[in-house]
DNA sequence: CATGAATGAGCGTTCATTCAT
DNA sequence: AATGAATGAACGCTCATTCAT
């Protein structure tokens, strides 16, 4: 997949990074309809050599979201890594979520953008989903998780953050949201309305 | 503000609204890239007719956008009286969140397309907040909802819900999020890692 | 077909011609690769006016190749009412021909230019067809155009002229090609090699 | 012309001629608007390669008539020596049209496409028209041929034969158009309208 | 010399907006 | 007041040509 028949020449190599660069910030800050003209630029590239590694708007927009989710797989994994070593599965769900809220924040239009473009959404890596879904069993193993998450409702929670708030806004969106994962949560009788 | 100098013409009344729908529907199908062409079209009137009531693209996704925060302020209004004459504050408030993400499913793309668009976002309506601000604190004195809720809280949770997903993914969502709404919700500690 | 619903308004109708013009003359000049920006500007109006009246480069052509196949209807329908009511078919068809090339010069690029572009080429036209078509009749009893003659055949010899060529070269085309419809060319043996 | 100051390379050769067939065939199956790309890959060589042998596509273009022409020079000069040796020059000059618009199907693309690049036409070549200028007057002299023919005759009905045409088109406007070279056209009185 | 990545003017087309009718 | 034709900047994309490797 990343492999070649031949090596790229190392100024294709740099100038797909400088699209790539260009093309998330760009992106980011225009949202979708962000032209490919401007991105070019914003790469120092010509439109050409953009096009020559990006054949249409929507491939260059697949490759930033591919790498959106490759961040997405590296953190589950790294989560997954540490609640085996250390325990404390519940933490490191919570954890993962506010780091990806975290390295979302720059790639909210792009997560926006994708639909709009026909690409494939977020979500959709396996070993991403594989690494979770192992985490939220250990926590229901631990009794710290509530017993009916899903990988799905990570994802769910993922895609409905306010990623393009600021930083408190996350924040604050974390503390409402966490508590919902959590074994106690299920106990909780909305229609109750008593003080528990 | 929705008051006007002279009275308009029946006939101006009725393009206005038609006007309205036509955008709202054609804006939820085709997203924010809809034309103004095509509302016109859906509307029944000429684009000439479509900016003498809406100067420009972004004032008419103003108005729907307007449109769907009246539908909010109505429902807060509702949640607040019942919670006044019968009690139940939190169940009030629940009620509210899952009502709004009902009737919002078909504004999802209306809403999306509105930052895109430079209009000013969802809750801005002070009547509506005036509405909540009031059904919170009842809910905080009762003990039922958490202390430190605010009016803002609930408007980042309308803002960050799924609302273009289907309805099931809304519901779980709603049972995700809404327990972080009660009173026992602020004393969940997430490092402890214990089954609390 | 050509009536509209609406009497299209003034302007329109002006601009609509004024662009049929710019486009015969523009493709006529530089080919099949003429620039809608080009021919819009030649036209003088705005390539926005040129797109409403013919919403792609290929109907563009497709209309200005129209009015050229109608140009042979009129001539074929003009030369078999005077031979009707004059006699002299062979005189007709050939003036016909010779009447072909000349209103073609100005065209010989518009039909080049029509295949590459997908567009049904000259000599669709059954009004054509059918006038050309009892003008050989007419001819074939009167025992001077050649009896094996066809239709089609008048079509080959046009698309087969060389349009673009000066007139006299055209001109010379016809003295050459011209003997070839009279009854008398079907008796030459060229393999005889005796001066007949 | 074809000499070189040096002897070319055995692989620069054998470059040049894969790269001449390649615009061949691929200025045939897309018409002129081949792209330098597509003919370089069809190659086997890099465009760079490409543009090393013909600097512009023009040149390129201009190669590949160039080498059609060579094919007329042979047929010509063919015709010529069979008519010298065995008589019946009208018999040659037939069978020379016959067999130039038999190679020619081919080429018809590559012809069409030449004027549209600004490249010298087909007809240029000396030493066909010296021995087609001879023929003629071989023919001349035995009587079979009429007497006002000319050199740019031919090239005027090859250049307005319908190359691109299935062969049984290209045989029929043989058949109409062969007789009109004969001594015996030049006396047919096409307004006479008389069987003769 | 060959390679193929980079260039950038230019293309056909769209669409928010204006204005003559 | 309504109409819809006209405007023209901007878009995604192509391709003949250049030049670093």
């Amino acid at each position: 997949m990343t492999s070649q028949q031949r090596p790229m020449r190392a100024d294709a190599v740099r100038n797909r990074a400088r699209i790539l660069d260009a093309a998330r910030s760009q992106i980011a800050e225009h949202g979708p309809d962000a032209g490919m003209d401007e991105i070019a630029a914003a790469a120092g590239v010509a439109v050409g050599t953009l096009y020559r590694h990006f054949p249409t708007k929507t491939d260059l927009v697949a490759a930033v979201v591919a790498e959106y989710t490759e961040q997405l797989t590296v953190e589950a994994q790294a989560a997954l890594a540490r609640a085996k070593s250390q325990g404390r599965p519940l933490h490191e769900l919570t954890r993962f979520l506010l780091e990806v809220i975290r390295v979302s924040a720059m790639n909210e239009a792009v997560k926006s953008a994708a639909p709009a473009l026909g690409t494939a959404s977020v979500g959709d890596d396996t070993r991403a989903a594989a690494a979770l879904s192992e985490l939220i069993a250990l926590g229901i193993d631990a009794g710290t998780v509530r017993s009916d998450l899903t990988v799905d409702d990570i994802y769910a929670l993922v895609l409905a953050a306010p990623l393009d708030q600021p930083d408190a806004v996350r924040q604050r969106w974390a503390q409402l949201v966490l508590p919902g994962l959590t074994a106690i949560a299920a106990t909780i009788d909305l229609d109750a309305e008593s003080p528990l």
